[in-house]
DNA sequence: CGGCATCCGTGACGATACTG
DNA sequence: CAGTATCGTCACGGATGCCG
């Protein structure tokens, strides 16, 4: 962990997030806790040994804490620190900035939950008023997300409460829709999205959480 | 230059100033364009290959461009584009978030401008009605900054028109009248910093580019 | 399954010497 | 002053194995 050693509040923060991988363990714990092996799957090409090594890190750091979920399993997980959560601004700058780049070459790879993440890092203010407590099964992934009125929480796996509104379809359908490429109402016609609760609801939902989008959003 | 090919706005951001010095550089060049001798000297440890390198690298993907300056030397320097300025709310969200951590360990280098270059990120919004032109000399360095109601403007060297405020000190002065660890009043009557213009105006402007300190002001 | 160590090949990086 | 060439070193990626 070489430091750039100069009293900079950037240089400073990059001693600490600055090195690889690094800020996308804690993109992947924005919308909640994680387990080990989550995160393992969640970063294709870092090795076990380096995720190891970056958890205490970042641990030390005060960055995310180590922690053991309160159900029956008592499996060990990550989550981000109030320290953490403070990260969100930088992870927004970066995910509006990089949506101004080209479209991806094709044999990325492409996760359900990271157009999740860019939706919630960018989404306007008002976003935090979407009280609707939705329930989002991408593909094989299942997320919860909830405004407040104050902020929009989020969470992995189902929804801790019988949610109003539950979307389901498969990570390219949920991509095109977030950047408008797609109506909901197209993809429920050809059985790409399921709605379960109100139709408008989904619309309002896509319409908040809209993701930037460099090409036009069809003529 | 590795990618983490993945379809994701924060990944594909950090492909490209995700590696080591590159958002140093950027940081550089907030303050205005840089030649290449003052890049290496302001980023001690940088070999001059890799330099050259990451240069190329971020004139690629439109972050910087190579011009030549219009005066007489007509000497070859880096200036930030459109895109490049875009980056300014990540490098403020950094600063933000490393202004948070302990003060640094002694022997870290300090130069003059990363001072400014965090207070002019970390800055208010109504900074950019501090609509004096002020020219700092701190060190050996030379800047000039002015809020034109919009933004605050800056530049390295001598301010471009006689500016209505000259501030001059040291670099450790510079940083304790930022962090208001030290009064414009007492740095004057100490020597330490010299005023060319209203007084009041010099205390405005440490107001208003005040530095976030986890230290107490000094009881 | 979570977590960590080890080995090894590759590539990124740091320092210095060199050139237009 | 603005870079290029070279080389030693270290961080990373991939695989494997150990231990709770």
């Amino acid at each position: 962990m070489r430091s750039y050693e100069q009293v900079c509040f950037v240089a400073r923060a990059l001693d600490v997030l600055g090195e690889r991988w690094t800020l996308l363990i804690v993109r992947e714990l924005t919308l909640g806790p994680r387990r080990y092996s989550d995160l393992l799957t969640s970063l294709p090409g870092m090795g076990t040994s380096l995720l190891a090594t970056r958890l205490k890190h970042l641990e030390k750091h005060d960055v995310l804490r180590r922690t053991t979920t309160p159900g029956p399993g008592r499996v060990a997980a990550y989550e981000l620190t109030e320290r953490g959560e403070q990260l969100l601004p930088v992870l927004a700058g970066l995910a509006q900035w990089g949506a101004g780049l080209d479209d991806p070459p094709p044999g990325y790879t492409n996760h359900a939950a990271w157009p999740m993440v860019a939706m919630r890092l960018t989404a306007p203010e008002q976003a935090a008023d979407f009280n609707t407590l939705t329930e989002l099964t991408i593909g094989d992934e299942t997320l919860w997300l909830h405004g407040d009125g104050k902020q929009v929480r989020t969470g992995t796996g189902p929804a801790p409460l019988p949610p109003g509104l539950r979307l389901t379809s498969d990570t390219n359908t949920f991509h095109a829709l977030a950047k408008g490429r797609l109506t909901v109402a197209d993809a429920v016609a050809s059985q790409r999205l399921d709605v379960a609760g109100e139709l408008h609801t989904a619309r309002l939902f896509f319409q908040l959480f809209r993701l930037p989008d460099g090409q036009p959003p069809k003529a």
